[in-house]
DNA sequence: ATTGGAGCGCGAAACAGTTCGCTTTTAATA
DNA sequence: TATTAAAAGCGAACTGTTTCGCGCTCCAAT
């Protein structure tokens, strides 16, 4: 039904290959172009995407596949994912792994089997073996956010540990001395945020008990429980670190529930960059990531790995670092 | 470099159409199945979907429109329906309309660029006008969530008039007389809602004062100023009906920080399923939309319109009922 | 033994583009 | 005006499938 080249070709009498040439921004006489334009605008001809994938071996798609597409985070990374890879006319084909490292596993080779050009992808494996089919059929991928702890691909995101150290440094500074920590255990970023806490506290000088460690899997409920763990303590804490998106929203809100404020009863520093943080007072102390760069980055170097087809000799890794955004959500300790 | 059909035909000596034949079902000599199984192991063939698709006119791909992939409804809802498609090996190309009308429009386009053979949309524009060219190309298009106030598509959501008139209901039962509701006036849902609100108060003969009726577009800051407005009040209201997801968690953060409580201070009632009635306490009241029998019956008619070809005469509409979740949100005006 | 028909298999022609190598045209230069 | 290099155009082959119509084989029924 929709108008093919040949049609082109008919109307204006050009071969197949003139037209082409055309179409992909070759050379032609101005008056063939002005012919070809004009049936082009008559026809409402559209070049057919799967056929030239078919000769091209290009899909002109890249897989995005992420942990979970529930969790605010990702939301907020395929806002911005979209939006630069239709800038450059590629479609974003979405997979979610259920926070499941079979699915992902699954996920990826359905990706490969829809001829991908490139996958973009937020891992709940630790171990990137899975992600051999990939490298065999030459398709890029680019890990966000979270790499592997055995295999190198490229990167882009945070550098976690310093974030977390520059965040827990935040409360030393204002003199507090019994800092607690809710993050994960058992995912990437958690981790590297757990560590960059113990090595803040350790540096300082400060003892970081294990009753101070409240450790899981990075959720609402988490940052819920834990901070209300952490404040039924005998001796709790007078400073929390909130390891992520979920657990900071989880966090406050038990805070809130108690009848309790922040910097008064408890000092907070949060993860993440959340809507709540927009309108909720007194503002919270955060520690925020630049979305927009980290995908911008991501795509940027995905998209010449597809163009230059030279295998990539080396895997390249970017961390920009987190912002520490001002609130007042921390109380100096020495004051009054 | 991947194996093809042809590579498969020289293995077994038979032809390619015998082969395709055996690859989409039809009955092969048992010897031959056997010829072209072993073929396929030993060859690690995998189907070009796109070659296929250029023949078949079909990309096995489906289209996902949302108003904004930000919000949490939106992630719920490609949550389901990404595990709807794959199960029926179909493709999910995603398109963020970031809440504007003429962004969504680029992305019709864009995906009947990309050949898909169906679309699912939450749309922004009231307006249909902008899907005819999909109509054209007779690419089926189902509605959730939202549909047109000027034209007809399929269409899968709840009966959000209803649902609103339901929840209302429950805080007149408990003999609230002053209800205020939180919602948009400018979102086909949000509107829906509205009118729910007020045929209640109608109903029971019930003044539903301007003052009482906080509008604007469905936020968390919507939720969260407002809740505070009203609370501010002279004459505050002792109910509060809010209209959706993020309203709801912008509300429940206000009252917390207000240092107020439900159901003593205030008597609330929320829409839609968030991660955060798992664990607030006292629990809330919730209007909760059956997201996954939405989205599985939104991909069943969908599928069902790619495989008949033939024109749908009538667009079919399915209204779910929400359920009314009993919550320890309400109380009951008479008691003491 | 003959006939029919079902069941399979095959060759060739699509599908809608791109690309390669060659020929023709164009315009510049001598 | 002739020569020539550069520019533009062309035909044909190719991408990896499906599908159409025809022919062959084989078994059961007459």
């Amino acid at each position: 039904m929709p108008a093919t080249i040949r049609d082109i070709k008919n109307r204006t009498g050009l071969s197949l290959a003139t037209i082409s040439k055309y179409l992909n921004g070759g050379n032609v006489l101005p008056k063939n172009k002005k012919l070809i334009e004009e049936a082009i605008e008559e026809l409402h001809y559209e070049v057919n995407e799967i056929a030239r994938g078919l000769v091209t071996n290009q899909s002109k798609l890249i897989g995005v596949m992420v942990y979970d597409i529930e969790s605010f985070f990702s939301g907020s990374i395929l806002h911005y994912i979209s939006y630069e890879m239709r800038k450059r006319g590629y479609g974003v084909l979405i997979c979610d792994s259920y926070n499941n490292e079979e699915v992902e596993k699954q996920n990826l080779k359905f990706l490969l089997n829809k001829k991908v050009d490139g996958i973009l992808m937020l891992p709940v494996n630790l171990s990137g073996a899975f992600v051999r089919p990939a490298r065999e059929a030459s398709v890029p991928v680019v890990l966000i956010d979270r790499s592997f702890t055995d295999d190198e691909y490229d990167f882009v995101g945070i550098d976690n540990r310093m974030a977390a150290f520059r965040a827990v440094s935040r409360l030393i500074e204002n003199h507090h001395r019994k800092i607690a920590v809710i993050t994960s255990d058992v995912e990437y970023t958690g981790m590297a945020r757990l560590e960059g806490y113990r090595s803040a506290m350790y540096q300082a000088g400060l003892p970081a008990p294990e009753k101070y460690q409240r450790l899981g899997r990075h959720s609402f409920e988490l940052g819920y429980v834990s901070m209300k763990q952490l404040l039924a303590l005998d001796d709790p804490p007078t400073g929390v670190f909130l390891g992520n998106y979920e657990t900071t929203l989880g966090g406050i809100m038990a805070v809130n529930e108690l009848g309790l404020s922040w910097p008064e009863d408890i000092s907070i520093i949060g993860f993440d960059d959340l809507i709540v943080s927009k309108v909720v007072r007194p503002k919270i102390w955060m520690a925020v990531q630049p979305m927009g760069e980290i995908c911008s980055k991501a795509v940027e170097i995905l998209m010449s790995s597809i163009e230059e087809k030279k295998e990539q000799i080396t895997p390249v890794k970017v961390h920009f670092g987190a912002l520490i955004r001002e609130g007042s959500s921390i109380r100096d300790m020495e004051e009054t």
